[in-house]
RNA sequence: GGGGGCGUGGUGUAGCGGUUAACAUGCCACCCUGUCAAGGUGGAGAUCGCGGGUUCGAAUCCCGUCGCUCCCGCCA
């Protein structure tokens, strides 16, 4: 080793030992006969002294030193003098007197800060220089804590009997779900393998195979537009056991996920145990079926009585079947109505931009005796005011806002505006997580343009069993055995019950229009698997990015992810995807249609 | 596929139709023996992402394009 101790390993005990240092400089501040470098490691930051009366060929040498070189120190630890000490630096009480020094490497000035956090930093620049992105502070946070996410993680499930199995990268397409990554085969002209959106189908063959509790933290691939918590390939814990019904699947990620949380992280969760949300409430109530739980912004359906007011929207709505939806906002009664205004019209822009036409609201007053401001307010006489107020739970000085549109619309209005009024009245506590179940989905969603049932999971996710008798006469009333784990507004895991019966398997694909040709080209291998005494099983997968993220208090997924790529699915570090050479599309017996224009070599 | 935001010395910003493009920081040199975001003095460093247009005049206005990003669609 270049090193005795770790940089930020040094205490005051330490005092008066003779190490051995090796790192990047962090800083340096020089003042003529005497020098301070501040050497860091991965473990944190020690200040070398360098006098030049004392050892002036080490002072030398440490006049050219910079930012970042790479050096390797000797000398003795010293109880920094009375007065100081660095209160702001863990390795603050000692520093090292040096005797020794060697430039190991050095640096080119970085394009920019390691040292210090940058607000604004460009992430083109930061994604070209990963590598140096990677060295920040922050970053170092966030990868070391991942780290300990998945150390838990396999120690927790290796300690329930689960076994960490891996499954291919070159499998099968499906045509189902998302959009394959396709990988040419040259062996197989004009064949292709697809990237796994996930190895849902292996592990499911892995419960037939009898290994009855798997696991893998692996990287899962959906060649689909990217977002802040979307990347091109991402990775999940995958889960599967046997012999198990929903409890079981909930009760351990729960216990895992608590884990996480109390033993990984300083946050707080803020319900233990989770509560659980039909997928309906979930949406009835916050507009979404991965709801922010960590404030409690509840839209409230009145309908009923905004249906009997005399305001022409609501009326012809609720004639129509459409809710009219209230969500109670606490506070600004005491607003001037040009604030009240101002206000109102923030919102009311916002949920336009999600289809809503209009944003209704009453802003109620502060004395018992005022008047409730808001164009809406004449249309409901006092008494109806008063069972709208008594519905919503209305203090005085509130703000109400309606909405009422088509339900989804209504719902996405919702879910709009809680996010937005959350930061807005600065109701979110960022130490905060909380988890919530979402649970009862329906097994089946209508699809408008093909006419046709559509699994709304997966095409093996089991029905309910009180519900099996529906499934040929009321599709859209079967609820699957399906679950998925919201936290602080992302979903973070989604499994269900699996089909293990044949017949039952049959039933779902003729009903979602599959042939059994069709069935046998694509599924084959499992209808043929479930014939040979499949357990019962089910599973789950947590995203390992969403929820390191969270964690990390961190606003996107790349954050937490070593070498991600951009919204364009590219990585601007090494340049990829980058144009090949002929040959290599030729033994893939790949020829390319006319681009537009050319694709630039690569650099 | 669609809509929004951003792009000015290495970095982060200001300037938003009119002199020599400003500030902070970084970088370089010199001074400095108790600093820790060290300090002081001096210096170098920008074809204002790229292309076109409008104008007597464009970093500034318009069109296009590229890159990053947010959102809708998409993501079983």
């Amino acid at each position: 080793m270049l090193k005795s101790h770790a940089c930020g390993a040094l205490r005051a005990d330490h005092a008066d030992q003779e190490v051995t240092l090796a790192g990047w400089v962090h800083r340096r501040r020089d003042q003529g006969g005497l020098i301070f470098l501040d050497l860091r490691d991965r473990q944190g930051i020690a200040q070398l002294v360098i006098d030049e009366e004392q050892t002036p060929d080490v002072h030398l040498k440490a006049k050219d030193v910079r930012n970042e070189w790479v050096v390797q120190v000797r000398g003795i630890v010293r109880q920094r003098p009375e007065g100081m000490i660095n209160p702001n630096l863990p390795t603050g009480e000692v520093e090292v007197e040096v005797n020794q020094i060697e430039i190991l490497n050095a640096a080119k000035t970085p394009p920019f800060y390691i040292n210090r956090e940058e607000e604004n930093l460009d992430e083109a620049l930061r994604m070209r220089y990963r590598y140096l992105d990677l060295r920040r502070e922050r970053m170092q946070r966030n990868i070391i804590l991942r780290h300990e996410v998945v150390r838990y993680i396999r120690s927790f499930l290796s300690a329930r009997d689960f076994i960490e199995i891996e499954t291919p990268f070159l499998f099968k397409t499906t045509p189902e779900g998302a959009r394959d990554y396709l990988v040419p085969s040259r062996v197989h002209p004009g064949r292709f393998y697809a990237l796994p959106q996930s190895p849902q189908q292996l592990k499911q063959l892995l419960m037939v195979a009898g290994f009855e509790r798997y696991f893998q933290i692996v990287r899962c691939f959906r060649d689909e537009d990217q977002r802040g918590d979307r990347q091109p390939e991402f990775t999940q814990l995958d889960l599967e056991m046997s012999f198990v019904d929903r409890e079981d699947v909930l009760d351990l990620i729960e216990g895992l996920m608590t884990g996480i949380v109390e033993d990984v992280t300083d946050r707080e969760l803020v319900y233990k145990p989770f509560p659980r949300l039909s997928l309906h409430e979930a949406l009835e109530r916050y507009g979404s079926d991965k709801p922010d739980l960590r404030y409690d912004l509840v839209a409230i359906d009145v309908s009923e009585i905004a249906g009997r007011s005399g305001f022409s929207v609501f009326t012809t709505n609720v004639e129509q079947g459409k809710p009219v939806k209230a969500i109670r906002v606490p506070g600004p009664g005491g607003w001037s109505n040009s604030q009240i205004k101002k206000f109102h019209k923030e919102l009311e822009d916002l949920t336009k931009s999600v289809g809503a036409k209009g944003l209704a609201y009453m802003a109620v007053p502060e004395e018992e005796d005022g008047e409730v401001r808001g164009p809406i307010g004449k249309f409901f006489p006092t008494e109806l005011k008063l069972e709208l107020f008594e519905a919503v739970g209305v203090q005085p000085g509130d703000f109400l806002v309606f909405t009422s549109d088509t339900r989804e619309i209504v719902y996405a209005v919702v879910d709009t505006l809680r996010r937005h009024l959350a930061v807005e009245l600065d109701l979110i506590d960022p130490k905060k997580v909380a988890f919530v179940w979402i649970i009862n989905f329906p097994l089946f969603e209508w699809n408008e343009d093909e006419a046709r049932w559509d699994p709304s999971h997966h095409l093996f996710t089991a029905p309910m069993r009180e519900d099996l008798a529906l499934l040929e006469s009321e599709p859209g009333k079967v609820r699957g055995q399906q679950y998925d784990l919201a936290c602080n507004g992302y979903e973070v895991a989604g499994g269900s019950i699996r089909i293990h019966q044949r017949d039952v398997q049959e039933r779902i694909f003729s009903l979602i229009g599959l042939e059994v040709e069709d069935a046998k080209q694509k599924f084959g291998h499992m209808l043929e698997a479930f014939e040979y005494g499949t357990p019962p099983h089910g599973g789950i997968a947590p995203g390992l990015d969403r929820l390191v993220m969270i964690l990390a208090g961190e606003p996107n997924i790349r954050e937490v992810i070593a070498f991600p790529k951009t919204q364009q699915a590219a990585d601007l570090m090494a340049g990829a995807p980058s144009p090949v050479l002929p040959e290599q599309l030729e033994e893939l017996h790949i020829a390319l249609t006319a681009l537009d224009e050319a694709p630039e070599s690569s650099a």
